[in-house]
Parts: C-alpha cells; structure tokens; sequence
DNA sequence: TTTAGTGCAAACACTTTGCAAGATA
DNA sequence: TATCTTGCAAAGTGTTTGCACTAAA
C-alpha cells in the first residue's frame, strides 16, 4: 500500500537527503518518522507520530521515536514546543514564527514572526541579551 | 523559632484572610504553603515549595502540597506557567504580565505587561477570540 | 456531626536509559 | 570489523488519586 505523497511533501530520497545534511544517518525508522514529520509543517507529540506509525507500517519503539525526536531537534530538524502541555510537542516548522492555541482542543496554529510586531519591548536585565521570544496567543471558540 | 517575617511579607493574618476571601479555608498547611508563595512575588514549582517547607518545620506531603497549589490556581491566588519548561511553575504574580528566563539558570523574572507593547498582533482564527498572550523572552548572559 | 483536609502509598503519564541483538559503513 | 541503531523492559520524573484518619465549621 504505497500511498502517494500528500501535495507538498517531499519525496523520500529528498527527505532522506535532508537528513544526511543535518548530519543524521538516513535508517528506514528515521526516514518514516521523517515523512510523518518532516515533510510538511506539523506539530506533533511522541504519542501521534506512534500512531501515524502504527497506521501506516510496523509500529516503531518508544525508544527509537524519542531517540530519533530528539536527535531531530539536536540536529535542528525539529523545534520543541513546551507551551501549556504536559507532552513535548515537535514542530517541522523551525523557521522564527509564533502560535496560537486552542485552549479547548490544545491545537497549535502557526503564526508567521512578521504577522507580530512589537512597538516596544523592555531591555533585558543588565550584562543579558535576548535569545529569543516565545509567544503563544490562547484563543477560544467565540460565545 | 519563630522567625520574623520579611520585609513585604503580609502577616499570617492578612494571609489567612486572602484565602477566605477566595473561599479557601484556611488551615496551618495552607497558611505555611501561602506564606512561601503568596508573601511576594515568587515562581516555585511544587519541590521547591516542599523544600522551603522541609527548611522550616514539620514537612508538608507531595499531595497536600499538589492539592494547595491546585486549589490555589482555581481560585485566584497562583497562575501556573508551563512555557518552555517541564514542570509546572506556580506564580503568586497573578496579574497581567510576561516574563524573562535565563536560558541557563532556568530562572524567571516578572515584565510587567506594560513594558511590552505590540504595534500589531494578528486575528485570531475565524470564530475565535483571544483568551490570553503568554510571553516569554528567553534572555543568555552576554558574551 | 457533618463536611472538608491531610498524608501515605499506589497509580499514572511522559520520557530516558541500560543493554543485547541487529544493521550499517 | 568497528560503529551506530533499534527495541525491549526497567528506571526516572512530575503529578494525581484512593482511602483511612484527622480537623474544622
């Protein structure tokens, strides 16, 4: 059952091409949790790229789902997103951008960085400079 | 050993009275938790609370300690923060405001929300209003 | 004297780790 | 062959819960 590639994703060799260039040893595992992941912006936890997995395939091990997650986000593959939850949640969208959250459901929408511009932010305590800037906006259904 | 309390901390009175006016009751172990927590503005997760208390007089247990905090967080008196962090932080500043973190210590300090003003933020999501903006500069000691 | 709070230990959810077997360069 | 990867199960965190006991209104 060799489904075909959703609009957007890329195709297998291009995936795993991008993994050599992060420096990440193409394997068959990683290179099905890549497609799950990688092949278009995402944000998913360790539990939903399983169950992908599991839909599509032989399951992959716990292990091997957090040791590849994880040396994703080393690689810089995958931004972890700790907004809210008790799960880490993996985003394929490492580029500078913000979220919205549905308080209800807990899903993230994308924001582009351009789409919010600050007026005025403070300075950072004394002999510090800015990292970075995480922002998350909490949305709810309208009453 | 009675120690005094320090400067802006609020009497055990003055405590015990907040809570019953956010209809806790207040009992020695609430009144001990609210008295590390709620005396100024302070982030603490749930060991550190235990900790402070283990430093002064009889322990309190994890679940009167998991309990309080949570009772607190309903009623008004704590708002919990979960940005970018793998534990919950509980803090006594429940007014609007952001934060910094130092990337290294993991430590926070309070920006008051007037500091941070946007000249554009975008609209949320058809049928969606906003519930909230959690902010979080993540701040690294300059080199 | 009824309702609420406490603490212990067990359960839980998420994540990491040790290690033996298997795959890869 | 030397090294890296996988998967299982066990261990580790952080948090919640069931339940008997105690305290408060």
């Amino acid at each position: 059952m060799k489904a075909s590639v959703a609009a957007g994703a890329r195709s297998d060799a291009a995936i795993g091409e991008r993994l050599r260039a992060h420096g990440v040893r193409s394997t068959a595992p990683r290179l099905r949790i890549a497609r799950v992941l990688l092949a278009a912006p995402r944000h998913l936890d360790a539990e939903q790229v399983a169950e992908a997995l599991r839909g599509s395939g032989a399951p992959i091990s716990k292990a091997t789902i957090y040791n590849t997650l994880n040396l994703f986000v080393e690689r810089g593959l995958l931004r972890p997103l700790t907004v809210g939850m008790s799960k880490t949640c993996f985003d394929s969208n490492t580029s500078a951008h913000f979220h919205f959250r549905d308080e209800h459901t807990g899903a993230l929408i994308d924001l582009p960085a351009p789409d919010v511009q600050f007026a005025h932010l403070p300075e950072p305590p004394p002999g510090m400079e800015v990292a970075g800037i995480d922002l998350l906006i909490r949305v709810r259904r309208r009453r």
